[in-house]
DNA sequence: ACGTATCTTGACCATTGGGTCAAGATACCA
DNA sequence: TGGTATCTTGACCCAATGGTCAAGATACGT
């Protein structure tokens, strides 16, 4: 193995814990509220040894974000692989139940960053965000010209469908308490995934 | 004018100004981030000011989502005031949309305070608002049961409805960008709150 | 007008927290 | 094995922040 490799190694491995305790430690505590020390200690290493990788407090949210947009906007390309309103949604919304399940800590990391003005992720909102959305918004329009669906406010389910899938990643606290203080088991959750699905495919008619 | 009634004339006045801006510096900051000094300039006092009327930042943010508490709860008899499905879910949902118009802070505060793992909900969370849910999930078992409307799970159709709606609270700044920057008219707002309205009666076969 | 309870506020204190530094430890190649 | 680049870490610095205090200012009943 070359030098090179060796520290690109170490780096992207050191790199990768904090950036996971981060995630963790801003979703719970928010910007101004995580302390670097808090991270640090979640991954288990000296504060100082966290600043060698990342400069700054803000450069490391930058990167906790960056990250989290990859795996969201992985589950976008969903929307347009099959052709089928049906199979459409219930993909997409799958897709997104599944997200929340496996990255609350994102889900909450966006949503914190949004309620505080949304500072960082402005540009990628009014740009990228704001095309894909424009997109899916044409193809809705479609399905209901084509009467495949009944007559719905494109964004107003769009919107619906965001919130109600990361309802259970960013409420996920609130929902364990109200189920009894326990949490949803996996079965627990396919099955309301399935019911979630149900009721959007339900509000467009379907 | 009783001594006694101005002197709570004046603290009363102040607390509420104080609440009010804690309410929007909270909203946008979280607990741990906002700071004291922060919220007593946009209550346009002095800090030690603030500490005069509530001792800790703790007590402070209690009292806030007391009040928060009291205006959600406010919306909830709602439910019980008409009897047709119909006309129960429209009010309901029209009066949440219409909580997140006017109090979107509020709502912010309250889903930051569940993100951060519901330190001071915990108890309200598992109690009251449990009992409230499981009272009005038994509305909509009956109303299945009549077959009035078509079977769906209650919990996931109430949590569709909450995160609905508090989306347009939540997440008012990214729909905001959406939306080409400019925020929605008081006119656009209520046929968005129409809008999901009927999907939300669709999802349940109405 | 006087006395008392409340309110106001600048100055101050102790702790926390972001970020730095310099002295080692480690890894790898020649 | 020696040299160099990277990595690790305790100690340190300074600005920000929650909270206190004591000296006034204000209000109001008598």
């Amino acid at each position: 193995m070359s030098t090179q490799t060796r520290k690109i190694k170490i780096r992207k491995a050191n790199e990768a814990l904090i950036l996971e305790a981060a995630e963790k430690i801003f979703a719970i505590s928010g910007y101004k509220g995580a302390a670097t020390g808090d991270i640090a200690r979640e991954a288990g290493i000296p504060k100082a040894n966290l600043h060698y990788y990342f400069k700054t407090k803000f450069r490391l949210y930058r990167e906790v974000l960056e990250h989290i947009l990859d795996d969201w906007m992985a589950a976008a390309p969903i929307f347009d692989t099959r052709h089928e309103p049906e199979d459409v949604l219930r993909s997409y919304v799958t897709a997104k139940m599944e997200f929340s399940r496996q990255r609350p800590y994102g889900s909450r990391v966006w949503a914190r960053e949004i309620m505080s003005g949304a500072p960082v992720l402005d540009d990628f909102l009014g740009t990228t965000l704001k095309a894909w959305l424009e997109e899916r918004v044409r193809i809705i329009r479609r399905w209901i010209h084509e009467e495949k669906i009944r007559p719905v406010d494109p964004h107003a389910l769009m919107y619906m469908i965001w919130a109600t899938t990361q309802h259970y990643a960013d409420f996920e606290q609130q929902i364990m308490i109200l189920n009894g203080g326990k949490a949803f088991s996996e079965r627990r959750y396919r099955q309301r995934t399935n019911e979630v699905v149900r009721l959007v495919l339900n509000s467009v008619g379907l």
